[in-house]
DNA sequence: TTTGATCTGTCAAACGTTTGGCTAGAAACA
DNA sequence: TGTTTCTAGCCAAACGTTTGACAGATCAAA
């Protein structure tokens, strides 16, 4: 074995190894090791234990995670990757994961990847080099698949959470988006609307792709009108928002009533053009938005909107996890929590009927 | 050296070692380590270097940042702990760190206290049994000083960014909160009111703190009266600011016409409470919010607010940090970056003179 | 020819753990 | 007493890198 640093400092942090303390207690390292271990009891005395345990503490020793997971291939984190933290659905989310996975043992660190391809590749290839125990994956694209794919072939368990990615079978925790399509499609109906349209997100986001077939699918059901207007940027801002209500209202043809936002955010921007065009909710028109942000109270009108289980969403992830780790080979079937339709008063009667 | 594992399977995880991609290549592993390592350029030759890196592309080795952060003692990684992910104000110097951090090749990874204490030294004491390289730590409560104390006892890099802790100097980029109390007083004054208020951030917090002593400073030296309702609950809700706002509009005497709330998120519920009371702002008082959330400009009336330099002040963060990363000892004098005052419609002269 | 010097590359010892194997002694049993 | 079975603890080999020490070529200079 040789010679240890008898130091105890490593570029300039004071670090206290096993070999230390064992000095210190009189034992061989390796039995501090066991001391230390609640797996291994039978190896060591009571005595022995006790002793360890209170040099161990004295000394203030910290057992290096690094030589840990060198050693025994596994380093009790988890990562997690976002596409945006800016997103205010997303911490939530974190939480749920987190607070389940601290549960079990395991720590989750949190990486941004800023909506960038290039930068989550560069982030997965960094976690997988550090050899984290698993990756969640939140807001991943239809356009990930391969990198997916890439990474599920490493043999690391994977899990997606808010949004699945059509064509990889992956275990998944998201929204039952396509429902909240439906709740959206039922409340307007409900209410005497005829005439719909959907201010769409992004099509590489599968959530949208969803909630608008199921928006679409219940309208068509009902004999309703639905008015398409093509979706343009590629985020959920108040400024797209603005930008498609003016598409819409720019068309020709009697104007729909009842319009359904994809997002809250876009939800806002489309009050403010339909306002500036002497259109207000829910007088001459309803507006239901999606995600039931925190201002949407105190917006006028409040906003009518679709709210998630986000913090249950995150939880089921850390559970399909914590399972594939337990026991390795298993892959929880995906699953997708339902939503929940909040009224409020940018919604009502159509003007025709009202 | 003894016999090396052949099968490169790992827990279930394809692992391709420098090993194995040694002998594929037909050279010493040391020869392979060196090789792909930039910093060992003159070892080996062109040639070697060009084959072996074709070698190790070929069979997707990746290196094993664990094993070399044993060897080296550094692991490239900060950890950044943040206090609460939820607040919309801290994405953007998240993302501040981690760019800056990126160009320093260092990665950052979050993790989430949830405001809770014991959590955050299960986290602290995970991240350095992790041996992250540094730490930067956003939204340190005063009574953390003790907390942090322990970490910088331990040798490893400390950076404070958003909330600065008084009675321990350390390295901290935070928003100029003294002179955003200032900014706040100097508009309600300049509009004519000389009677204001606060509705306080908790005492707990430095920043909240500092905005208080700045405004009260600038009220008291125009000679207006402040008149002092006490913050009581913990955190920045609009609950909380309804609550305030009916503590305040409940006093005796003559109502305060210009009011600074310490959060936005305050000011929207304040706002109610004084809807509730048929005070209207800007008619009848006048509300400034601090933080500029993306939202204030959706609701009504629009929210004059203090705005952050959010994304610099990350940036600021990881500077410092790589400062002291290079070299070591160094410990950069705390920076405060102005913030800037944003008038919208929820501020305008008091009734008495309109 | 010797003597260096310069390149390339190999050897092997760490880094701090974990863990199978081993052994000394105690306890149990015949 | 002799044999077996436990128990508690030590020994040392890994885990996959990095890196100082060393050595075989090659080449130039003396």
């Amino acid at each position: 074995m040789g010679e240890r640093s008898e130091r105890g400092v490593r570029r300039g942090r004071t670090i206290v190894t096993l070999e230390e303390v064992a000095r210190a207690a009189g034992v061989h390292y390796s039995t501090v090791s066991r001391a230390l271990d609640p797996a291994n009891l039978r190896r060591v005395s009571v005595d022995t234990r006790k002793h360890v345990e209170a040099v161990a503490k004295r000394m203030g020793y910290q057992p290096d995670m690094v030589a840990s997971g060198l050693k025994r291939g596994r380093t009790n984190t988890v990562a997690v990757v976002a596409a945006n933290l800016g997103n205010p659905n997303i911490a939530p989310v974190l939480r749920g994961i987190a607070n389940e996975l601290e549960r079990a043992g395991l720590m989750s660190l949190i990486a941004e990847t800023q909506g960038d391809s290039a930068r989550m590749d560069r982030i997965l290839n960094h976690l997988l080099s550090r050899r984290v125990d698993a990756i969640i994956l939140t807001g991943a694209r239809i356009r990930d698949a391969p990198r997916l794919r890439r990474i599920r072939r490493q043999g690391i368990p994977l899990v997606l959470v808010v949004q699945e990615v059509p064509g990889i079978r992956l275990p998944a925790a998201t929204n039952d988006d396509f429902l909240g399509g439906v709740l959206a499609a039922k409340h307007l109906l409900s209410l005497g609307h005829r005439r719909v349209a959907q201010l769409r997100g992004p099509p590489d986001v599968n959530s949208c792709m969803l909630r608008a077939r199921g928006f679409s699918k219940t309208v068509a059901a009902a004999g309703a009108v639905e008015v398409v207007v093509r979706s343009t940027a590629p985020t959920g801002s108040p400024e797209e928002g603005h930008l498609l209500m003016e598409k819409l209202l720019d068309r020709k043809g009697p104007r729909p009533t009842g319009i359904f936002a994809h997002h809250d955010l876009m939800a806002f921007g489309a009050l403010t053009a339909a306002e500036e065009r002497g259109l207000l909710a829910p007088r001459d028109l309803s507006m239901i938005g999606y995600h039931d942000l925190p201002h949407d109270e105190r917006i006028v009108p409040p906003l009518t909107s679709i709210r998630q289980q986000r913090e249950e969403i995150g939880r089921t992830a850390a559970q399909f996890l914590v399972e594939m780790l337990t026991s390795p080979g298993r892959s929880p079937a995906p699953r997708r929590l339902a939503p929940e339709l909040v009224v409020r008063q940018s919604t009502g009667p159509p003007p025709a009927i009202r």
